[in-house]
Parts: C-alpha cells; sequence; structure tokens
RNA sequence: UGUCCGAUGGUGUAAUGGCAGCACAGGAGAUUUUGGUUCUCUUAGUCUAGGUUCGAAUCCUGGUCGGACAACCA
C-alpha cells in the first residue's frame, strides 16, 4: 500500500504493541485480562434531554463510543429522563442528531430510564422488604436541615423505623397518587453521620404530579439519580460506567445500590475522568441557556456557541472534533484546553478538503490600463492544491478588479510585499501586474481606485510566468462578481476564563462586543452555487460555510476560522 | 473546619523504579502563484521537604496548592 521504506517503518513504530494508553484503557484492559464481565465492553452515553449538547459532551461521546469501538465493544445511547419537570423531547431529536453527526451510531440500542420505571420500582420495594428504605413524611427543609453538614454528622429522621409494612403501604400510597407533591419521599436507610453526605439516608423516589414525555401520566414518583443510573446501567448489561469527575462522590451510592440488587458475576463499574473546559468559553448549561434567552446569542445554534449544533453551522466538521478529542486525550485532573487548540484540529482538515475560492471582503478598485475594456478572459483556478481530484474552475477575469484594501499601501513598511506605487504582484491564478500611480477621494483622502500595467505574457504557462515575485494577491473581476453577506465571528469572550468573575460582575461582563461582524463581500461567481455540503477557503483570508439564512442569489457565509496569518502577527510585533 | 480526588514546560498529555517524550502555543529559518500548507531548527517542565533505593516524575511520610461534596437536579 505504500512502498515508502521510511514511512512504513515510522507506520510500524507507532503501531507498537507498547503505544501508550490512557487510564481509561488501562483499566479496560485490565479488565479483559482478567475476564471480568466475560471480557465484554459495553458503554453507554446518557444526556438528560434538558439541552443541547456541547464540546465538553462531544469529549464524551468520543470517548464512550470511542473505547467501545477499540475494544469491539458497544455502546448504547440512554436518555436519562427521570425527572419529568425539566426535560422535554425537543432535545431528545436534538441530541440524536449532533451524536450522529459527529459520526457516532448507537444502532438500534436508543433507551431511556424511563423505560425502567416499573423494575426500578420493583426493585425499590424490594428494598423496603429488607428494611433498607423507608418512607419520609418531612418536608424537604426538614430533610435538609437534619443532613447536617460536611463537617458535623446529620441526625436520624423520626419516620426512620417505620416498620416494612406501613413503609410498603405508604410507598404503594404514593405511586397511586394519593399524596400532592413533596407530601414524602421514599430514602435508602444506610447512614445519617456518614462523611460523604450523599450516603446520608438519600432520596430515591419524590412525588411529582407532572406528565412525562414518554411514560405520560402513568407515574407520579419518580426515581432520582442516583437511584436509577446504576441500576440502568445494570439492566443495560453496561460494564464501564464513564462519567466525569463531579460523580465521583456518588460513586459509593452506585455502588450500595448496586449492592442491594446484583445477583450476578456481572456488575457495571462507575470510572470518572476530568471534564473539558476550553479557554474563552463557557460551558454551563444554565450559563448557555443564559445566553440565549437574554439575547446575548441568536440560539442555540449560534455559530458563538459552544454547541455542537453551533460548531456544526459555524462549519466545523465532525472530523475536527474527533480529531480534537483524541488530541486532548484524557485523565483525572482539571484542565483547561487552549481553544487554539481546537482550531488547529479545525484548520487541518478543513485545508485538506475545502474548497478554494476569491472573495474580497474590503474591496478597492484596481484598473489595469493596458487590458482592452471589453476583454474576459477565463482563467483555470485549482480548487484544492491539497487534492488534485477536486479539480479545477474558470474564474472571469477582466480590466477592472477588486483587490482586498490591505493589500495596497502608499507608505509600505518593510517587508511588505503586496502593492504599492511601483511594486509589482502577481494575481492569483493570472498575471503578473505593476501599480503605476493611484487616485484618492479629495475629501477623505482615501485611496480609490489603483492603475496598473500588466505583463501579457506572465500568465500561468507563459513566457514570463515563473518570474519571481514575491507577493502574490487574490481579486474578483468586478463586472463578474457577485455579492455576499459574511458573518465575521470571533471568541465569544475576551477573558480567558470567563467563569473567573471580579466581586460584583458576571461573566456577561466579559462578552466580547464584537464577536460579530457582518460585512458585504464581493465573490467569484462560482460561490453562487455554494452550498452546506461544502467548505470554502477564500485564499488568504480564512474558511466559510454556508449558513442556513442565505437567500436564493445571495449567500451568506459564516467565518469558522481565519487562516493562520503571519504578516499581521510580524507587523504586530513590530509595532 | 471534615471526607475524597488531583499536582510533569505557557496549555494538554506520555514515561507503570532505569536517557523526561509528543502535540498545541511561542521563536528562528527553508520552500511556496495563498505571508496558507509543508519541512527544519529552537525556547520552556517533574509543587515542596524528608525517607526508601545503586538509581525516584514514578514508592513511603509530612507540608503546600487546586478541585469536588451540605437540590425532593443530572
Amino acid at each position: 500500500m505504500n512502498d515508502n521504506n521510511e514511512n512504513s517503518i515510522r507506520e510500524d513504530s507507532f503501531n507498537e504493541p507498547s503505544a501508550s494508553l490512557n487510564f481509561l484503557e488501562e483499566i479496560i484492559e485490565e479488565d479483559i485480562k482478567n475476564g471480568k464481565n466475560g471480557g465484554r465492553v459495553h458503554t453507554r452515553f446518557p444526556p438528560e434531554p434538558n439541552g443541547y449538547l456541547h464540546i465538553g459532551h462531544a469529549k464524551s461521546i468520543c470517548l464512550n463510543f470511542g473505547l467501545a469501538q477499540k475494544y469491539n465493544g458497544l455502546t448504547n445511547l440512554r436518555f436519562d429522563d427521570t425527572n419529568p419537570t425539566k426535560e422535554d423531547e425537543e432535545y431528545v431529536d436534538a441530541i440524536k442528531e449532533d451524536i450522529k453527526w459527529l459520526g457516532f451510531s448507537w444502532d438500534d440500542r436508543e433507551y431511556y430510564a424511563s423505560d425502567y420505571f416499573d423494575q426500578l420500582y420493583q426493585w425499590a420495594e424490594k428494598l423496603i422488604l429488607d428494611g433498607k428504605a423507608y418512607v419520609d413524611d418531612q418536608s424537604a427543609e426538614e430533610i435538609s436541615r437534619q443532613r447536617g453538614t460536611i463537617t458535623t454528622p446529620g441526625i436520624e429522621s423520626p419516620y426512620r423505623n417505620r416498620s416494612v409494612e406501613e413503609n410498603l403501604g405508604l410507598f404503594r400510597r404514593m405511586r397511586a397518587g394519593e399524596f400532592p407533591d413533596g407530601y414524602c419521599v421514599l430514602r435508602a436507610k444506610i447512614n445519617m453521620s456518614h462523611p460523604n453526605m450523599l450516603m446520608r439516608d438519600p432520596i430515591m423516589y419524590r412525588i411529582i404530579h407532572t406528565a412525562h414525555h414518554r411514560t405520560g401520566d402513568k407515574w407520579c414518583i419518580y426515581p432520582m439519580y442516583d437511584y436509577a443510573h446504576g441500576q440502568s446501567d445494570y439492566i443495560e448489561g453496561i460494564t464501564h460506567s464513564i462519567c466525569t469527575l463531579e460523580f465521583e462522590i456518588h460513586r459509593p451510592l452506585y455502588d450500595w445500590f448496586l449492592d442491594q440488587i446484583v445477583t450476578t458475576e456481572y456488575r457495571p463499574k462507575q470510572i470518572e475522568f476530568a471534564r473539558l473546559n476550553l479557554t474563552y468559553t463557557i460551558m454551563s448549561k444554565r450559563k448557555l441557556l443564559q445566553l440565549v434567552k437574554d439575547g446575548y446569542v441568536k440560539g442555540w445554534d449560534d455559530p458563538r456557541m459552544p454547541t455542537i449544533c453551533g460548531l456544526r453551522r459555524r462549519g466545523y466538521t465532525p472530523t475536527s472534533i474527533r480529531n480534537f478529542a483524541e488530541k486532548i486525550g484524557v485523565a483525572r485532573r482539571d484542565n483547561v484546553i487552549d481553544v487554539s487548540l481546537l482550531e488547529f484540529s479545525l484548520r487541518e482538515d478543513l485545508n485538506k478538503i475545502a474548497q478554494r475560492r476569491l472573495a474580497v471582503l474590503n474591496p478597492l478598485q484596481l484598473i489595469i490600463e493596458n487590458f482592452p475594456e471589453d476583454k474576459t478572459e477565463f482563467l483555470p483556478a485549482a480548487n484544492n492544491p491539497e487534492d488534485t481530484k477536486a479539480g479545477i474552475r474558470k474564474i472571469p477575469f477582466s480590466r477592472q478588479l477588486w483587490i482586498e484594501r490591505d493589500d495596497f499601501m502608499i507608505n509600505p513598511p518593510k517587508k511588505y510585499y503586496r502593492l504599492y506605487p511601483g511594486s509589482e504582484v502577481r494575481l492569483k491564478y493570472g498575471y503578473i501586474i505593476k501599480c503605476h500611480r493611484y487616485e484618492t477621494d479629495p475629501q477623505t483622502g482615501e485611496v480609490k481606485t489603483i492603475y496598473c500595467t500588466y505583463d501579457p505574457e506572465s500568465k500561468t504557462g507563459g513566457a514570463t510566468a515563473n518570474r519571481k515575485i514575491k507577493g502574490t494577491i487574490h481579486w474578483v473581476s468586478k463586472k463578474h462578481a457577485i455579492q455576499a453577506e459574511i458573518r465575521l465571528y470571533d471568541r465569544l469572550f475576551i477573558k480567558p476564563d470567563p467563569e473567573d468573575v471580579a466581586e460584583g460582575e458576571s461573566f456577561i461582563n466579559y462578552l466580547n462586543p464584537n464577536s460579530l461582524k457582518i460585512i458585504n463581500a464581493w465573490c467569484e461567481p462560482a460561490l453562487m452555487e455554494a452550498t452546506p455540503a461544502e467548505h470554502y477557503q477564500f485564499e488568504r483570508i480564512g474558511y466559510f460555510y454556508l449558513d442556513p439564512d442565505s437567500r436564493p442569489g445571495y449567500p451568506v457565509f459564516n467565518r469558522t476560522v481565519s487562516l493562520k496569518d503571519s504578516w499581521s502577527k510580524m507587523s504586530q510585533n513590530e509595532e
């Protein structure tokens, strides 16, 4: 497949079995080696359908599906829908779409915690029968007060030692709907002075008279997360239940509930990893919701949002996100990933696949004085220099062009090799031109028009085509250009850690006022046929992606990410 | 104040008692009809104090710093 010797050697050493494992892979390989759960690997991705998925979830998705793929296992999609007051069908569909778009499949294994309400209820009765659970009639406030604090033990509920019969009767009446919301709860009887507060007789069921998006009015009691999650894992045959670090403290409870019901050799195991944090980004669902609700962004899929749908609309590719997840690795220490690593993964993919086009975002008129008035030439241009199979297109060229305002200076600094009086540049895919003079607006002093001549032999394939010219600039033919709306996005926050708030401020104070700038651009005609099936690179500018707001004859493009720009960096450092 | 978890260049992540490596970011250069891409070189790291050991990022002890935990949320 590859007869380059050096390359195949490198490949081989890369695939050596000694390649290092992350801590999750180590645990899994150890479990497989020990024949745990019959050597099976079965993971799950368990979103709560109460919001949209973001890049942090993408890490979890890549981990869960990736690990299963690597060890020939399976991954279930399971909606953790145990709280009907917060959850909605709307989110279910969005979540499914996002996971599919990322490139993962749960086949037919789409489950809901609510599928297990009957089984969960049966097990709850068993716990009551075993004297391990009781109905508590106290108010939420009272229960909370009795729970003690982090440093002081709690005290036992006066209802803690009700008889099994009384508990069973009460629990059945809870289920039957005889009590209003909050009248009583079912609690596990564990230890009110446990140093881990979650073990101080945690609540298993509460009364909520609200219709559920799947079970409708069948239930008016709903299980809490801790009581539902491990049991759901057990029902589904999950082997490795991977979650984020904040659930670490829940693990003893996860294990306690399993202890009460597991009768088999098989048993799922919870393992925690550190969630993703990104510089200049917030990941909290609550805060993202606030951005949407209060109109700081235009919706969950606003291209500035770190949501999967936002990134998709912005022009991110699934490949770039998967590669990113691979690069950041996984561990148990808190981390903040530099957003430039995400952008690197994005450019890396886009560079390979993006269709090149010419567009002028900030136009300046250029006239080629020795080019005939009425002549149009069609110049062949490679669609993608990284991929010859992408083919070519022809770009119209004529006497009057638009060029980028940045590509001309009256008094250029050192190392500026674009256009200035007397200089020569190459027009990309076209001719070498020389600048002779320019015209300014007498009112404003702004440059209006640049006058050049072209070297007719300097076209690709021409006699002087290979002359060394330092600068190449992009252009569009004025009379053939089409207009498009361009949305220039920048980071949403001006502070690397927007959640690190000063006294009396909130993350809202750190919003970047320039996170969106809308302009009009002149584009080569081929962009009239732009489609969301393609990603585009406007040469020398950046990557762009067609927005659904586009109208017939008027495309709208989102700037996905700019090209790396070592010139602006260099000229800034000079200052 | 208690319990649990964690600590390796600026940011991530390897090294599983034996040469501290890789990626991003930063810097310098080469190539280039994109100041893009690609390529080369380069700056920079084991929280701290002790102990075990021929040998410690790794094992032990103390400290320091950071995180999690007191919803009828997940």
